[in-house]
DNA sequence: CCAGCATTACAAATATATTTGAAATAGTTA
DNA sequence: TAACTATTTCAAATATATTTGTAATGCTGG
């Protein structure tokens, strides 16, 4: 049933821990790196960082239309990178902890 | 030419902080976030977290078939978090130095 | 050097993500 | 209450990613 090679030299005990480890739920994880898998997107969560904006400011600053805009937070927000309150007319987008923390790593990678 | 209403209050400071980072070229980062964007891919760097392997493990483990590991071994390949070397008959990949970084932060963020 | 094996490369088919424009929503100001 | 403003939602159009099957590649052991 195996199409492992039988030349090729592996030990049970480790092809158990791979088998155990591919059954592992990794959906959460690849949910967060999905939603920074696009430079728009980081973008946002780093200009986030400097402080909490409303929308019409990235409007200002990319080239996005709006519904793009929206499209985009709304993948952040649903990752929990970000997070948004009205303000008067406006609605601040923010942080989250998790972006927060998301947002020092990348830091971390870029050296 | 602006679009921001005149209403809402942010410092030219803030705004030019903003406008610089949204010059920053951050595709690096947001290759490397792609190529973790698949809970396939996340998984086969978990894997290479316990040893080395090759390929036909995968596939053994896996549901994918020879051509689509390969496709997925070469998206981890040029984000430069798998490298691979020849034994014998056998294709060996392992993680690089920021393969084993990331998958640090990985086990981070998944508390 | 031939035959076989592990793997990759390619092209077509399929699936998923992103952008766009128009219309809906919900707060806010007059 | 009506009109306005900031933003989201939706559906269609477009672009990108993934899977599949088949053919090519390149080592390897006889």
């Amino acid at each position: 049933m195996t199409t492992i090679p039988p030349s090729y030299n592996i030990s049970s005990e480790t092809l158990e821990k791979v088998r155990d480890l591919v059954k592992e739920d990794v959906e959460r994880i690849a949910s967060i790196f999905k939603a920074l898998s696009d430079p728009g997107r980081i973008k946002i969560l780093k200009a986030l960082g400097i402080e909490d904006l409303c929308v019409c400011i990235f409007v200002e600053v990319t080239n996005y239309k709006y519904s793009a805009l929206s499209y985009h937070l709304k993948l952040l927000k649903e990752a929990d990178l970000v997070d948004f309150r009205r303000e008067g007319s406006f609605l601040i987008y923010g942080l989250t902890d998790l972006g927060r923390k998301i947002l020092g790593l990348i830091a971390e990678i870029a050296d």
